[in-house]
DNA sequence: TTGAAAGCGGTACCAA
DNA sequence: TTGGTACCGCTTTCAA
């Protein structure tokens, strides 16, 4: 059916050999016989069979991406800036989801590590670094984004998350906040960063720890909003109530929003919010939503580049590209509409 | 490095086909040999080499999604959809992003056709159909969903665009709404259908056509949001000014809805708007969006089973799935603040 | 500069 | 029920 090198090099009456060369162009072939060959790929639009190609080189020029979930606009960005920079080196993207389900995770990355892959990033949703073990043992490399692991000497790419609570924390205490609650996420990396972030800069400014501000995760990993507005029902419960919430992300913080607007209460007036990751519809709710950008399409490239590199020389020990998180402020702790 | 049926064979005596029968569970194989196989294939954590099955099968087991925007929350659900769909028999899902770039697609596209995937889906963001000649001529089946072309026949999944009009004008017009104007998109199916839905809603109740009450698309693809911005800004130019704004989608309408409020003007009271889309954000926005569904993860799923069906038995003329939209209302066309 | 032969890890066919 | 042999399309090695 589809066009072979062996028949461009019938048609040409030369060897296959060759055809596979000027291909690759090596660098002893006649000048004639290349322009020949060249012209009858065109001419017939070969391309190489890449299941062939894998077979003999035992690569497959194929990177994977493992997700929690692909329309949280974090992962979304993160898998656009990798798909973006893997297509210019010529490698494509296999991409699964976990659905946020550790045991679907597994799986996933056992059936991506059975493809063979070159390399595979993964913002894993897992408690322990196990599966992780299972890729070392088959020598693929790999490159855990946004969430790393005790413990687990692994190339990584991700924000600061101390940075991040120091800076949304920090932000809040400068608009004139004195109550500042946190609003964490689950037992993962970046949550905990974050809130160790939180406190120090809270106690920078001998403003905390204040019991019961920082309400405790829950187990199940109900949606982010869902959580937001759970949580927030407990801190409006405070006496006194908190001037100023740090939410873990940006969807906890929609969620912590809609209740405090549904308390009657007025953000930031009483009290302002801050989430994090910065997605691009904050502008556009129902107060424009300050928040922490975690640098989400950079995470993406700079994965991508990493594991291009580790393709590239298996070598070396792993490395972890740490980026810095930036502040963008908005209506909802515009100081001006404090004091 | 790896386990291979080789090694499998050598250590228990049997030969390779032996052992591949096995893996396939063939049915002349002894019992006994059976267990044996599987045993060793457990203990050796064997994995097929998807590279060589495929050079020799034709198949690869890996479907393709081509998407003009993977962070556009429509394209996040409906590549969600497909991949746990094709999850569930075992396929994988390439990625690509076409950036809304016609020529980018076209190459995205052919390197997936190099790849010799068993089926490709597409959002297409292409002017013409010539690139799907192309796909016809490899015979890779190919899905198109949410947009679809004229004059082609390809298997198609989406929703019914016109119904997608008709539904949201109507729903402008029970509201109270007698001014309606329509941001439309750009030349493509879901623009064009959307288009003639509002025009045919609107004759029905002798409400239009309007002069001016549908701003021109523009040729540029910018974004949306500003796209919705620049747009209203035209409509609020307009005497008499309109009450109600249909929404090509949910980010032209929150480019809309900013820009009605940075007027000064109340939504609904003023203006009503809705869009389509039904994203997960619309509720939090700075007023609750009404928008129609357009039933996204369903898309990806349907599409699946259609790609799935298609492998299968390459035979039949082109489906198209038509899906109905539904309507979904909230604050920003709330009748109880109008009148 | 060119090509013959071997082999990558499987599957298909047919004979034993 | 089992296995020998050929072959999928390409790359690698080495000899011509």
């Amino acid at each position: 059916m589809a066009v072979r090198m062996k028949d461009i090099a019938q048609e040409l009456g030369v060897s296959v050999v060759t055809v596979s060369k000027v291909l690759r162009n090596h660098s002893d072939i006649g000048e004639e016989t290349r322009q020949r060959v060249l012209k009858l790929m065109k001419d017939l639009n070969y391309q190489p069979n890449f299941a062939a190609r894998a077979l003999v080189t035992g690569r497959t020029y194929t990177v994977g991406l493992v997700v929690p979930d692909l329309v949280h606009p974090f992962f979304a960005e993160v898998a656009k800036g990798l798909s973006s920079s893997l297509r210019k080196r010529g490698y494509s993207l296999i991409l699964a989801s976990s659905e946020e389900d550790p045991e679907l995770e597994a799986q996933e990355i056992g059936r991506l590590l059975a493809r063979r892959l070159d390399a595979i990033v993964i913002a894993s949703t897992q408690g322990t670094a196990e599966s992780f073990r299972r890729i070392e043992e088959q020598k693929t490399p790999y490159v855990l984004v946004d969430r790393r692991f005790a413990g687990l000497r692994a190339n990584f790419v991700g924000v600061d998350d101390e940075a991040v609570g120091e800076l949304a924390t920090e932000h809040l205490v400068s608009v004139g906040c004195r109550r500042v609650a946190h609003i964490r996420g689950p037992e993962v990396s970046t949550a905990l960063g974050r809130l160790e972030g939180y406190r120090r800069a809270l106690g920078r400014h001998h403003l905390g720890p204040l019991p019961n501000y920082v309400p405790a995760a829950t187990a199940g990993d109900e949606d982010s909003e869902a959580r937001g507005r759970a949580a927030m029902r407990e801190l409006l419960q405070l006496d006194p109530r908190p001037d100023g919430v740090f939410c873990y992300n940006d969807p906890t913080a929609m969620g912590a929003m809609n209740t405090i607007l549904g308390a009657g209460l007025r953000i930031p007036e009483d009290i302002a919010v801050i989430g994090c990751g910065n997605v691009h519809y904050d502008p556009s709710l129902r107060v424009p939503l300050s928040s922490i950008d975690q640098q989400s399409a950079a995470i993406g490239e700079r994965a991508a580049k990493l594991a291009l590199s580790l393709i590239e020389s298996k070598s070396g020990r792993p490395r972890s590209v740490i980026l810095e998180p930036k502040l963008v402020a908005r209506e909802s702790t515009n100081p001006a509409r404090r004091a």
